[in-house]
DNA sequence: TGATAGTATCCGAAAATCGGATAGATCTCG
DNA sequence: CGAGATCTATCCGATTTTCGGATACTATCA
């Protein structure tokens, strides 16, 4: 394997101007070169890739099978060339992003398909969490950035940028006391069994969102779901993970009326505190704004 | 892109053998080489490609991106370079050859899978013919060798070579007067409609085979079946194509007593005379003796 | 701290590569 | 048929690159 890339590209030029003087001439080198370089590709490769009899040279049916494979180097060669632009360019070859459990999981293939997109050669990683696990797992380095969604305000540490709001409701089974009532309020609630996420860190959820002593925490939020819908007691739930149910009558709405605005939620976009943002982290924060704001006039229009 | 494909094999080494010096020891270079290969790459890619603060150089993540690219161009180049190795060991880039109609197709699958295993860089090409088509095109020279069903003796021009025998049978439907018949002579045969193959080059059968006046002749394999099977004449096909007719009813095989024994053929493997085997027809030749030896051995036992 | 193994850089010799020039061959067109 | 245009192969000298070895410096391990 003693040939090189460039008496590939001496070859291929040749076959595609169909003399090798016009190959040296598009390729802006002398006409000697071009005929040495063909000679020694042929002594190498051991074939007489061209017929020489008459004016122009015209390719062997060998040369014309191992123009293919050239051509094949030749592409990847230029691949290479590319990512390497690509890469130096600042993109980073991999984006590891932190995302909240809550959010939808449609939401998060519409960004991706456009990150591909965008960026062809950078690898993904996602790691999911619940509660504070975000912001913990982006100051920690793992990921670059995260989507999260804050108790109270975004994760210390970190920079953040609001993208939207997410909607909560609270819901029990139909056949739950509660269900019955007109109007429910923290009071009516308390006496009740409230099933409550738990961070796989073993972080609970702040008490601001705990209405009574009688708690039952889970990792699962499907296992959460499943069991409300049993009767087992009532949570707060993202609306679009319920409103299929609550449309299908297996759950209900509560009609809470609270001062504060519990129950709905910021997403932010959040990344380490004073690091500039990488190339890919800034085009995901663009990105998801536009997707949440077009979700949110689909939703209202 | 400046980068060489001696530039990528230093990079490979170095990352397998895990140090500059152990792939400059791999490669049969100083260990110079490496370190200045490696370092104009990383230049003209404008990518750093290995953290050097250790004793051993460690791969960036942008490295270990680029690297499956580089091993990606090495690996066609070696497919380059092993291609021609092939090509130059004097097998063909393609292979045409010249197949009568009535050989069995499972038969050509078989060997040209066999082939393909063999010969994995060589293109083929298949012509098909009936009666003398084959010998005729192989010495025109469209292909390189033919399988033949001979009438009488191969082509002239052609050297062959004995394949085997294959089994013909006389056959006219159920409801067909000659098939009440427990004797058939070739007088009997004479005063009913026989159905022939004809070659799309516009010759016939020769006359030993025709047995009375009144012939259709027909190019179409199948269609002449079809007319046999609905009652139109009588016909001489290969037992491969109607055994399954048979075995349904749908047609029966006289019991025809000749002299000669003008039913059964010969397959013969023919090439142009006098021009020396190339070693994909070689291979042909050697195939299809054993593959009918095997179809034999196996029809016998 | 010394021994070992590795990297980067420098250096002179050797090899290749470069463009240009030239001779011979082929095709085109009058 | 012949002149002109165009192409290929080869030679040539100047330039550049490549080559292995030597050396200075660094990291690691015992």
């Amino acid at each position: 394997m003693g040939f090189s890339i460039e008496y590939l590209e001496a070859f291929t030029a040749a076959v595609e101007t169909g003399s090798f003087s016009a190959a040296a001439r598009r390729l802006g080198k002398a006409q000697s070169r071009i005929s040495t370089a063909i000679a020694n590709l042929e002594i190498d490769l051991g074939v007489e890739l061209f017929h020489r009899s008459g004016r122009y040279p015209t390719l062997t049916p060998q040369g014309e099978h191992l123009l293919r494979e050239a051509r094949e180097i030749l592409s990847r060669c230029r691949a290479l060339s590319n990512h390497a632009d690509i890469l130096a360019g600042g993109v980073p070859p991999t984006a590891c992003i932190a995302v909240d459990e809550l959010i939808p999981s449609s939401m998060l293939a519409e960004l991706l398909e456009g990150f591909a997109e965008t960026f062809p050669h950078t690898d993904v990683e996602i790691i999911t969490g619940v509660m504070g696990d975000v912001g913990k797992i982006v100051i920690s380095g793992r990921a670059e950035a995260g989507i999260e969604i804050p108790i109270g305000s975004p994760s210390k540490g970190c920079d953040w940028r609001l993208l939207g709001r997410m909607d909560f409701c609270v819901v029990a089974a139909p056949h739950h006391p509660l269900a019955a009532l007109k109007r429910v309020t923290p009071e009516k609630l308390a006496p009740h069994r409230q099933l409550v996420t738990i961070s796989n860190r073993g972080e609970g959820e702040p008490d601001a969102y705990l209405f009574g002593t009688r708690i039952w925490h889970c990792q699962s939020g499907p296992l959460i779901k499943e069991l409300i819908q049993r009767g087992q007691g009532w949570g707060s739930l993202p609306r679009h993970q319920v409103s299929d149910d609550i449309q299908a009558g297996r759950l209900v709405e509560l009609p809470l009326t609270v001062a504060g605005g519990y129950f709905q939620a910021d997403i932010c976009f959040v990344w380490e505190k004073g690091r500039p943002l990488l190339p890919t982290t800034e085009w995901l924060a663009e990105a998801l704004t536009a997707i949440l704001k077009a979700s949110h006039t689909k939703k209202t229009t």
